[in-house]
DNA sequence: GCGACAG
DNA sequence: ATCTTGTCGC
């Protein structure tokens, strides 16, 4: 898809998709999925996988996964070009589409507003939710060290998202809105996704299906739970 | 020029 | 991202 790219095109596509970003409320929320890629280090097989939870429950009700094969090499402020591809290979297993998806990394927290959940977010017309472990792009504070704090980060004067600290004593983790959501929303929503760990629910269990896929214990295909369980 | 740099 | 042992702190 873009593997024949050069950066300069990839650039010049994400100044044009930019341009798509709507920034509206998303409304009636009652599912909320995660999105992740894995893959060992020397191969282009990435396998891409989606959690689908209820919510405010956040109880595990599907999950889909594929396999992808990708050249585009990983380049910061370049991520979506690597992962979008493959998670919509596996978004389309998905018939019932999630209220919400987060992604693992920045949506418009990024020098054009064009991280990886902002690429997905407007090539699937989905609201998204970037939820990253470093930070990219802005100022950098480092809020309280107490669970909920958050502080925005901003660029030039404009507020592009927040570190927020989802467990005492550990690092903050990073969200910005996607697309079709508003940004208040986009910390809020993630709030309210934290469980007993640092990484919120729904990017850490997808984080989790992506591995147990790569190292075969788990198979390509859309899967519903049975009997869905809370899973912290 | 220098340092930083999502996964 | 993935691999991998010990170690510090709540």
């Amino acid at each position: 898809m873009y593997d024949n790219y050069s950066f300069d095109d990839a650039i010049q596509l994400q100044n044009n998709l930019a341009k798509y970003l709507s920034l509206v409320p998303v409304k009636n929320i009652t599912t909320i999925a995660g999105a992740d890629i894995s893959f060992d280090k020397n191969s282009t097989t990435m396998f891409a996988g989606i959690v689908i939870l209820s919510y405010p429950e956040l109880k595990l009700i599907n999950y889909a996964l594929e396999t992808f094969e990708t050249s585009f090499p990983h380049e910061p402020g370049f991520l979506g070009f690597r992962e979008v591809p493959a998670l919509l290979k596996v978004w389309d297993l998905i018939h019932n589409k999630p209220s919400i998806v987060v992604l693992d990394g920045n949506g418009i927290l990024h020098p054009r507003r064009m991280g990886v959940a902002s690429h997905f977010g407007v090539l699937a017309n989905q609201a998204t939710i970037g939820c990253a472990k470093s930070n990219l792009y802005g100022n950098n504070h480092i809020p309280e060290n107490s669970k909920y704090s958050s502080l925005e980060i901003n660029s030039h004067g404009e507020i592009l998202g927040f570190s927020l600290r989802t467990k005492d004593n550990c690092l903050p983790v990073y969200i910005s809105a996607g697309q079709l959501i508003t940004q208040q929303q986009s910390l809020d929503i993630i709030k309210k996704c934290i469980g007993n760990y640092r990484i919120p629910e729904p990017t850490r269990l997808a984080h989790e299906i992506v591995n147990d896929f790569r190292i075969g214990k788990l198979k390509a295909g859309f899967h519903t739970i049975n009997q869905p369980l809370t899973l912290f």
